[in-house]
DNA sequence: ATTAAAAAATGAACACTGTTCAAAAAATAT
DNA sequence: ATATTTTTTGAACAGTGTTCATTTTTTAAT
């Protein structure tokens, strides 16, 4: 009984060890440069290796866009201490913000790639459940906010949707290069002056 | 004389089918679904000869990305005869999300795909100009705006740039399959009600 | 009309990708 | 010490983007 017990946990150390080594070639070379055979290079293993832990290149993307998410989650933490909630939804988006100029490679894996979506798609048991989470706890500081007058003629779901499309906006624009032509065109300027006009906006709503 | 001239003309007019193949197929199938060989096969010829009217992939997708911006122009068109500049940027904000929602895989080429940038990057001589014309539309129809004494307490390009970031955040969280938990969850909610919280958030602003 | 020169089109070949699976190696149980 | 199960392997397959010597076609000159 001990060995099958050993035998699982040894299991499940490969299984990180191998999603280690994945985070790490991303984090110095991006997604779309590392390949399953990188990978196993870099933690010593054989490709077929790799293929008995994960069914597929997906499978271990989905399983690092939900490490990301466990990151973000750390991000937030001490967000849940603020008692009132447009203090709290202020920090929120600014926090949201820093993790996705820090972490933009987990960010873009978590909010903008299509293969850990495809993963949920294809096994089709779960729902993508980190974000309906992610977007509950915004959901839920907003109600607060609602509750205490804030926000006036808006829907608790739709406005809430707006304030994530306009952070994640700013982090796709930014992430994906499409901030040239625009003043906006770094990842300190986001976190500043962008975080600057969030402020103002959430104010007058 | 004239052969050379009608010689430019067959090149630019092959040049032309290869885009309209990729298009098709991208239509049809999706962007990353689409191989060099495809495109060769829907307009017999050989992979060879698409090699010689473009210098690799990315080519392709940017002249593809630089052909939705045209398109987008034609949406765009119409918007210029309204004088009121809220109406106008009422109305662009609907002609955009409409734009990106019938025409969800041009849009993501624009504006999520890297390939396109990665080709101006590697050519490096000119700069993301259809980028900067439309955000250049954006900003000029706000600052008249802020001119008929709207938008006070704002900076012209933060706040063009938080609209932008707004809107292109609905689309890129609907195209990237991120809605799924959000009962925005489908092109026609983006369009009914994404579109109404916008006219309110721009209003109070 | 014949021929030489230039231009255009070709597809086999290369190095790479994700993925599979019979065989080998290692670990466990008898 | 042997048999059984589990784990690991890497060659092989079908696919990718890309190159480039060769062939075909078109043009220009005689």
């Amino acid at each position: 009984m001990s060995t099958a017990e050993r035998k699982a946990r040894e299991k499940e150390a490969l299984k990180m060890l191998i999603l280690k080594g994945a985070k790490k070639l991303f984090l110095e070379r991006g997604i779309e440069q590392t390949t399953i055979r990188n990978i196993a290079d870099e933690i010593d293993y054989s490709v077929g290796t790799v293929y008995v832990y994960f069914k597929d290149k997906n499978a271990i993307l989905h399983d690092l866009h939900s490490i990301g998410f466990q990151e973000l989650g750390g991000y937030f933490t001490e967000l849940f201490a603020i008692k009132d909630p447009m203090e709290r939804l202020r920090k929120m988006g600014f926090t949201y913000l820093k993790f996705a100029m820090e972490n933009s490679e987990m960010y873009d894996l978590m909010f903008i790639v299509k293969a850990p979506m495809e993963f949920i798609e294809s096994t089709e048991k779960e729902a993508w459940n980190e974000g309906a989470d992610t977007f509950g706890a915004l959901k839920k500081t907003v109600k607060e906010c609602m509750d205490n007058g804030h926000f006036e003629g808006h829907s608790l779901e739709a406005l809430s949707f707006m304030i994530w499309s306009l952070v994640h906006g700013m982090c796709c624009l930014e992430i994906r290069q499409r901030t040239k032509g625009v003043k906006f065109s770094n990842p300190d300027t986001i976190l500043s002056d962008g975080y600057n006009e969030y402020l103002k906006i959430i104010k007058k709503l």
